[in-house]
DNA sequence: GTGTTATCTGAACGATCGTTCATTTCAATC
DNA sequence: GATTGAAATGAACGATCGTTCAGATAACAC
């Protein structure tokens, strides 16, 4: 009657099992509900049922809860510095900040939901994670510091306090995860201009 | 031996116990307990703790957990809009923006635990509680909208999208709260001050 | 086909969760 | 000082949590 992993009853390896599937997909359906419904507020079993799997099955996965929240937000953090590691980066300051705008908007918005794990997860973090993960949160802050600090002595900025003006940028860019949907009326490009625009304008000398 | 409030065995009603004390005391509990560790992480028990008294005693001041998350942000978001309601506006657009930043800033830092629930915990509010607060946070949004529409059609400011300039104003503003300590090196007046230079020129025309 | 390994099930564990309630004591009134 | 209502305790409820594990079955190597 059943041919593949549709089973009625099934009482141990499932057909079409593999773990180069189920590993994957237990990464993606906890990045997707963690995102939605907030780390503490989703059980395992919703994990396991998004997965189509029971949820023991899930500790050949990962050590534990905590855990697989830390991998998902080393991986998310060290995917973004790697990804603007390898960017472009235009000519001098301005281009620097243009080119580090358009990216964090772009990389932002292709990963709504790591985006929103990495930022609102933090508190949620065991000591010993925590520690590990903040740092590279920070190293990525310090890339934007270090173009407005070259912006500011070059004279191409004018920014009394670039250390305030770096979170500032920084939250304001990243805000448009909040707001963002790919069936509105603007485009990526076109909101990543717009941002642009005012980011180029709020550092301007 | 005991005088007041540390009896050693009590088995019912405290020394020294009264709602207008109690009752106070538990929000101020739940909102320094939920801003630090998530709504959902957050026991009745924890709670409990932190005014001083057993469990059972907090349902004499709220219907449930959800109604006492419902409750806190929706008397946050009424004072928010209270408040800026009774600001002082400046000379037209340009005015009002700067009293509208001014005012953000000094609000928001005055209430850090407030604002980080507001803003975080959206998302474990049950559906009935949600819209209402929702539209309330809509409500805000729209003074601001308010005011850089007006700029634009006056030609004071420059704005492509007054939607899009909207969310990334607020999103920078209210990102102050994510690092400024008062033991910090920025008084929170200079911090308006730098933040309204920001505001001022990415609006600029 | 046989044997080995990888993968999942089903059931269970103790802990802890939000919530309720009968009971007890304190505060307030007269 | 007796009475009444307010306020809190302590214990308990069923539900659900993260995690473990023995046993069962599929995938794979030979």
């Amino acid at each position: 009657m059943n041919d593949r992993s549709d089973n009625t009853d099934p009482m141990a390896r499932t057909s079409g099992s593999h773990s180069e599937i189920t590993g994957p997909r237990l990464r993606e359906a906890a990045q997707r509900l963690f995102a939605r419904h907030g780390y503490a507020s989703v059980t395992m079993r919703q994990i396991a049922a998004e997965v189509g799997v029971q949820v023991g099955a899930l500790y050949n996965y990962i050590p534990d809860k905590q855990g697989l929240l830390a991998d998902l937000m080393r991986a998310h953090l060290e995917e973004l510095l790697a990804a603007w590691a390898a960017e472009p980066r235009g000519e001098g300051p301005l281009g620097a900040l243009e080119a580090f705008t358009r990216f964090h908007i772009r990389f932002h918005l292709e990963r709504p939901d790591a985006v929103f794990i990495a930022y609102m997860e933090l508190r949620n973090l065991a000591p010993e994670n925590f520690a590990g993960i903040e740092a590279l949160r920070k190293r990525y802050e310090t890339e934007l510091e270090d173009i407005l600090r070259a912006g500011q002595a070059a004279g191409v900025f004018d920014l009394p306090d670039t250390k305030l003006a770096t979170l500032a940028v920084i939250a304001m860019l990243t805000g448009v995860t909040t707001w963002y949907r790919d069936a509105g009326r603007l485009s990526r490009e076109r909101v990543a201009g717009l941002y642009w625009d005012m980011v180029r304008k709020a550092v301007a000398a």
